[in-house]
DNA sequence: AACTTTTTCCAAAACGTTTTGGAAAAAGGA
DNA sequence: TCCTTTTTCCAAAACGTTTTGGAAAAAGTT
């Protein structure tokens, strides 16, 4: 009896729980029904405004939230949404992805989801956090990061017909939702203005095979070369792997330079950058005035170094929150065939970018 | 009826619900109570051995998972543990940082907890984040990086009795539980092995002041000096800052050497390790051989750079562990206070902690 | 005034578990 | 055989919401 009218500050136990109230409890202090409070706090309009307004006053006075847990199995929704980063794969310590990431976290908590997040240390790994997260009924919805050309986790769930949004894409017939930058443009766009410039030799130094973000930057770089007129010499062309050192982007600068006619530019990920600065200081050539850079992805390091970096700059924390608008709708049911966005990149001209000497 | 019995695979609304079973679902299949099926699988004494294994044989056959929403209404707990990061304090894109996650992922993962996130673009929104999974009934507990001298959030959750726990330390009188890396120790273990070497000008290039970290670190270099019987310049420490680029780690070692009588060893974090190299490469310095470094944190980098870096190196992914291991045995309920480590740097000599030259 | 419509409220069911408090059946003891 | 103990099972309640399907009260209509 007490217990249940005062409700709040009550010493049993862990102090915590007494510290807050439940409907049963709200209801009674208004002398009103569950139900009635419950629809009144969801602006139902079979309340009237006079009740609404008390029972809003009263729940904000007894600090009274729903608990989530019980609205979840009532509603058959977790209102969570699930993703899972592996940081072996490195873009993870990109300013980049905690720009997306903080995308996706503000974006899902405006809708009151919430976010949970797996570590993996593998590729198999990643699949079974994934699964636990899918089969273990532990949220509504996936976002996937770093996709592969093949990427078994997208017909995992497509097979299940479970809810996900990829950023990025893969090589998948059916029809999914994703949110994508246009890497291939972006390099185009680099690539024929530093060509614009009069750099006739632009090498291309790629990212981790395997992974489909790299395929479209090649893309748009040969486009690139096509447009401006200019050959293309696959001994310009080199694409470093994280786990191999003797194909590191570092590796990979100094044996372009080998080349009887060697670069004159340089297009790559940002995230290589302190390997090309390192290996072109060996060779004793001034990044910006012996040769011409332009990263993608507008790190930290591109700003505040000198020479500054002229970058490709995609808008992560505006791509994370698309994919959870995205993946909002088509947890309600909506085709995901019908959200496909390719975002554009802007690219920002600074110190690394002058033409030939 | 035929919904029931047949359970699975029926192609109603998303097809996905109707892959799953529930328990009254497969009760019904065992011709058993749920509270039996229930008790069986949750390995209950007064299940006979033969019906436990059918129930279990069955539930695996039928790929049941109970449902962890309705579990943790009855409960009363959420299962889940909540984080809150702020990128914009930079040591999140430290490795040293994701092994911490690494380790605090797969220990929440193994006890069947679920580890949610919460992206803060500043202090305040560090709290207001944290307050919604503690005042939402988000979370059974919370875990607490990057601590600041003066910490609201500690006070905060002592005030309420809300279980967490703390990677590293602040200045708090109540008891509370904690993880922390021994920095102090680790610092005077690399000073006095510098001196050792011979160094005699021993300079600390620390970290942001108001974190509770470069505290730790400044008296392990103070203590390290004593021990050594060197003097303490005031001239040989500086702290950095994010924000203000004229405090930069890359300023700082700049100034350091304007210095009459300048260092000829270094003590920092890893972090400022590239803001260091460009200095020391401006003032024509080669590092390890003209000044010996020690950084804390062994950053991929320290490993991959040539000359390659001595570092202290904490057991991240340990201590990842140990916090979550801790957090759940206070949330069970026992005393914050009994739970107060302090974990041991290793110290790992590569090629930059030579003697002087 | 009598009937219809609208407004305002609420009791009961449901979501899928686990726990409580027995009850029936089997086994053991005399 | 009869009583006691142990084993094995289960019906009902509970967790805290939201939704369903009215019912009572108020307001409109004729």
């Amino acid at each position: 009896m007490f217990l249940e009218q005062s409700g709040n500050r009550i010493g049993l136990g862990k102090g915590f729980k007494s510290m807050t109230i439940n409907l049963k409890q709200l209801s009674k202090l208004l002398k009103l029904s569950p139900t009635t409070v419950s629809r009144a706090l969801a602006d139902y309009p079979d309340v009237s405004a006079k009740t609404r307004a008390r029972v809003k006053q009263m729940a904000i006075q007894q600090g009274y939230q729903p608990n989530p847990v019980a609205r979840r199995l009532q509603k058959g929704k977790t209102e969570t949404i699930g993703i899972v980063i592996t940081p072996e794969q490195n873009y993870f310590s990109d300013t980049f992805f905690i720009d997306l990431l903080s995308g996706i976290s503000n974006q899902i908590t405006r809708a009151g989801y919430e976010l949970i997040l797996g570590v993996a240390s593998d590729e198999e790994h990643e699949m079974q956090s994934m699964r636990r997260m899918v089969e273990g009924k532990r949220v509504d919805g996936m976002i996937l990061t770093l996709i592969r050309e093949q990427d078994p986790r997208v017909g995992y769930l497509l097979d299940r017909d479970f809810p996900f949004v990829l950023y990025g894409r893969t090589r998948e017939k059916r029809p999914y939702a994703f949110v994508d930058m246009d890497g291939k443009q972006a390099f185009e766009k680099a690539c024929t203005y530093l060509a614009g410039l009069g750099h006739r030799r632009i090498a291309l130094l790629n990212g981790e095979p395997g992974f489909m973000f790299p395929v479209g930057c090649r893309e748009g770089y040969e486009s690139g070369l096509f447009l401006s007129g200019l050959e293309l010499d696959p001994d310009l062309i080199r694409e470093w792997k994280h786990k191999d050192p003797s194909q590191s982007s570092y590796r990979w600068t100094l044996e372009l330079f080998k080349n009887d006619n060697p670069p004159t530019a340089i297009l790559f990920q940002t995230e290589a950058v302190n390997d090309i600065f390192k290996a072109l200081d060996e060779l004793d050539l001034q990044p910006g005035k012996d040769v011409a850079l332009i990263g993608y992805d507008d790190l930290e390091i591109a700003r505040i170094h000198r020479p500054s970096l002229s970058v490709l700059r995609p808008q992560a924390r505006e791509a994370g929150q698309r994919v959870v608008n995205i993946l909002l709708e088509v947890i309600k049911g909506e085709d995901p065939g019908k959200f496909q966005e390719i975002h554009q990149v802007e690219m920002v001209i600074r110190e690394t970018s002058l033409p030939p000497s």
